[in-house]
DNA sequence: ACGCAATGTGACAGTGTTGTGACAGTACGG
DNA sequence: CCGTACTGTCACAACACTGTCACATTGCGT
């Protein structure tokens, strides 16, 4: 698990969306919150987070139907679901746990019961935590372990470049914004200036040794994890 | 989104309202003040914004009943509401977030925090963009990578020259006049001498190195990317 | 061939962006 | 309580990029 378990927020409504989020925050969770079902597959496919948050009801199609969805993949298979419903109606409940939720929780509910529930679900699922191991140039990280290697041999990183690099890797060759990048790394709805991005990215730079050079600055752009362009002879 | 996100800002001290006026337009967005609900709500209904930027504290209604009528109403649903309140009490400020403020921020605040704000609020509204990647005459740009490659080869532009063969590409065969790619590339509020273009074209052929046949002078009329004219014989 | 207008080109100072070291605040374990 | 590790911010330096100019070159009509 990560340092910071991350918490995939599915809830249309952004006040309680955002509600949710604080909650999570203060205790010590790194939330991440999207409004519908699309938005939340494409979260899911850039980083896989410790658990998700579902609501019942979704613009799009209803959290049932994610559930059972992320449940088929075997990318998101094992992550834990809670669902999030209006009222407990026993069928929805029995639904919900059918369709693979962990756990269920009912709105309205308290901040500690919420927070209370989630890490229950984490602990139960800790010890089985699947591999979430990212390789690329040399450079092998392990998510699981929270260890990095570089040509096999092991290199010290913070909590924060840590999380910048596993990001960086899952995206090769995409360029990334500062802002993007404070959004996934440090969670939305936080203000952070951006030039604390390039002190991290110098940090983690620091940190890398010779594998530095995977990490590029595109100027007037952003950051990016890549092999560097090879010198054609010809 | 519009090219310049307009801001509706809803303030009853005209001192404060010029003055986030003036950031804003100095940030790049387009701002409309108010000084009351009822005027506001007139704006409202006569040009949805981008985005609104409320007081707490008004002189007809406060700023938390007109998020929670707005909310409400289908028209204005979807737009993002900044709420702006005096001091940082929380009980404010998980009022506002539950009627249905994106987000908070407390006077006195700075400059930078508010466009960041305002700016990671809308960028959060947008779709996140696809892949596009433009492809002509052996010449391949990605704008997720932003990269640039001639027959396989990397090429090494700057962010003007990315930006300027990026818009060419993507409407090729079609000249575009020098004011054309001044608007389109620079942005239309800027005023920038014609002959600038000039010499980013030249930058942007010595760039391309072999590439820069690609990119045509149309005299008297503009640029145009597209493959050199063939030779007719007969 | 000539003159004019449009475009290419090299140079340059100003600006903006990024790298870097330092610093204070915070969290955490001993 | 103190030390350690980490974070976010700032100020400054280094550097790339930008916009403009002056001048060279080209294209075109007469």
């Amino acid at each position: 698990m990560t340092p910071q378990p991350r918490i995939l927020v599915v809830e249309d409504e952004p006040a309680i969306a955002e509600l949710i989020a604080i909650n999570l925050r203060h205790g010590g969770l790194l939330p991440v919150c999207t409004g519908d079902g699309a938005r939340a597959q494409r979260e899911l496919d850039a980083v896989l987070p410790d658990l998700i948050l579902l609501d019942w009801m979704l613009p799009d199609v209803s959290g049932l139907e994610l559930a059972r969805r992320w449940r088929a993949h075997p990318r998101s298979k094992s992550v834990p679901i809670l669902m999030l419903t209006a009222r407990g109606d026993e069928p929805d409940k029995v639904a919900g746990l059918d369709a693979g939720a962990d756990d269920y929780i009912t709105k309205p509910f308290s901040t500690q019961e919420l927070l209370a529930r989630i890490r229950a679900v984490l602990r139960r699922r800790a010890p089985e935590q699947t591999c979430d191991v990212v390789a690329g140039g040399g450079l092998l990280l392990d998510g699981a372990t929270v260890r990095v290697s570089w040509r096999g041999d092991a290199l010290r990183l913070g909590p924060t470049e840590f999380r910048l690099l596993h990001y960086l890797m899952k995206h090769p060759e995409r360029v990334h914004s500062r802002a993007q990048l404070l959004d996934k790394i440090w969670g939305d709805h936080v203000y952070i200036e951006e030039r604390t991005v390039d002190v991290h990215i110098k940090r983690l730079r620091e940190a890398l040794g010779d594998a530095a050079v995977l990490v590029q600055t595109v100027r007037g752009a952003g950051y990016r994890f890549a092999a560097p362009t090879e010198v054609r002879i010809g």
